[in-house]
DNA sequence: ATGACAAAAAATGAATGCAAAATAGTTGGC
DNA sequence: GCCAACTATTTTGCATTCATTTTTTGTCAT
């Protein structure tokens, strides 16, 4: 059975959608960047087994590099490794969430304290760009614009912390919640929208003065409070949630 | 001198000194363990090659079991995979060790806040308990118990954040500065050990009025100042620096 | 008909084998 | 005598193979 796939199948460089310009080498690598994108962006169900073999002749390698990718994608969160029993995408509980919610919230936190030491007056006025920017899709009611803009102020105020390591770590936890984290923003009532809003002139005014604590508080709180919204949201309607919580 | 090395050398059960207690089944996960804590500790010199075979002969296995846990060490930052040119022990730079001691420090910060929530009486009398104790040592002039304690207490506030997403983050990060972490530790002039038992007073204080903001502001600062300690001893005293390479 | 047991099938975990890349060692040219 | 190019050895990356474990399926007994 095994050598049925032949060469012409799937050769690595193919990278459907992914487009290939980033720079991995290895075929492990790349490997790993396309499980990685496959898992978080919601391919696989949650709690649904993922056969080796299945993975291996989807992308046309050998089980080797693909069982190497798991085990990292394992140590990431994004997927358990049952001991003899094969990976399953990992099923967020409530309880996990509003741990990683809350870890957000610790690590922007940590970036606005982190910037107000060393952002410049031009990543400010970059940032009101953005503020501005999410605040005519907020009139509009463009939920999927104002999605984006508020990520990207986020993303700037990580980036202006000026800490890789963070930005990394950031980066992996955002990865782990992103379908909810979406979903979740759909989850927004209006009025919630309102609140947001001026939470953001506030982590705006903040960030002009440079008060690291302050900013740290307000940045805190403003994840907490969309962490609220996101679990509020999943109880009302338990899409791919466990009904039965398990602790 | 080739490889030479017979079958009977060292069989995979003997985890010598690790103890069978941990309950790890798979192959994989036993090699994870083992080798996470022998580079943790510092058993092999920062920036030197780690060539597999020599890696496999030593844990008496094959190379699979072993680059796949050579894999999620990467990902974890502890070693390094050049493309082609094997593992290497992840040397820190002075800005890697300054961004992560900042990580550090807002995970600590995020678990006081945390901790503030949902501590008990009883949590906060042990980590009084652990406070005068690492008095005491301090009184003593004992570093290495002023040292252990002071770790102790750490956990405490971070075990008292009731968060096991923010736990084994901060024990991630944790373990990539350890071995900086303890001889900065001695790098502590008597000046900066006031200092900090003065900081651990108002911690306590904090966290016995649940102050979660203040509480979060003293932990960061806190950390703060160790890490200048840190980097200043390392600047002074580059004692890890690759000296000569292994060869 | 249902449940338990047993054998077959499939999947996982680990070892081995093979091709390509890198490093070391050597030779040849200047 | 020194540097460059070429060859040999080592090392890495991936595929394949082997050995267990799990899961499924089929049979039998109650």
């Amino acid at each position: 059975m095994k050598s049925t796939i032949p060469d012409d199948g799937v050769p690595i460089g193919q990278t459907a959608g992914n487009g290939s310009d980033r720079p991995e080498a290895s075929l492990h690598g790349e490997i790993l960047l396309r499980l990685r994108d496959y898992v978080v962006e919601g391919n696989i169900p949650e709690g649904a087994r993922v056969p080796e073999r299945q993975l291996c002749e989807m992308l046309g390698i050998s089980r080797t590099p693909l069982r190497e990718a798991l085990k990292v994608l394992a140590a990431e969160g994004l997927i358990e490794l049952l001991p003899n029993r094969g990976a399953r995408v990992r099923q967020l509980s409530q309880r996990d969430l509003a741990e990683l919610f809350d870890v957000m919230a610790g690590l922007e936190s940590l970036a606005g304290r982190l910037a107000c030491e060393a952002i410049t007056d031009d990543e400010i006025a970059d940032i009101e760009r953005l503020h501005y920017e999410m605040y005519g899709h907020y009139l509009h009611r463009d939920m999927h614009g104002y999605f984006l803009a508020n990520q990207r102020i986020h993303e700037a105020i990580v980036d202006a912390a000026r800490n890789e390591t963070l930005k990394t770590a950031y980066t992996n936890f955002a990865g782990r919640i992103r379908r909810v984290r979406y979903s979740a923003n759909f989850a927004r009532k209006r009025q919630r929208w309102g609140e947001a809003m001026r939470e953001h002139e506030a982590i705006l005014d903040a960030l002009r003065r440079r008060a690291a604590s302050e900013l740290s508080d307000i940045l805190f709180q403003h994840l907490r409070n969309k962490r609220t919204a996101a679990i509020e949201h999943l109880t009302e309607a338990p899409e791919g949630a466990p009904a039965s919580p398990e602790g």
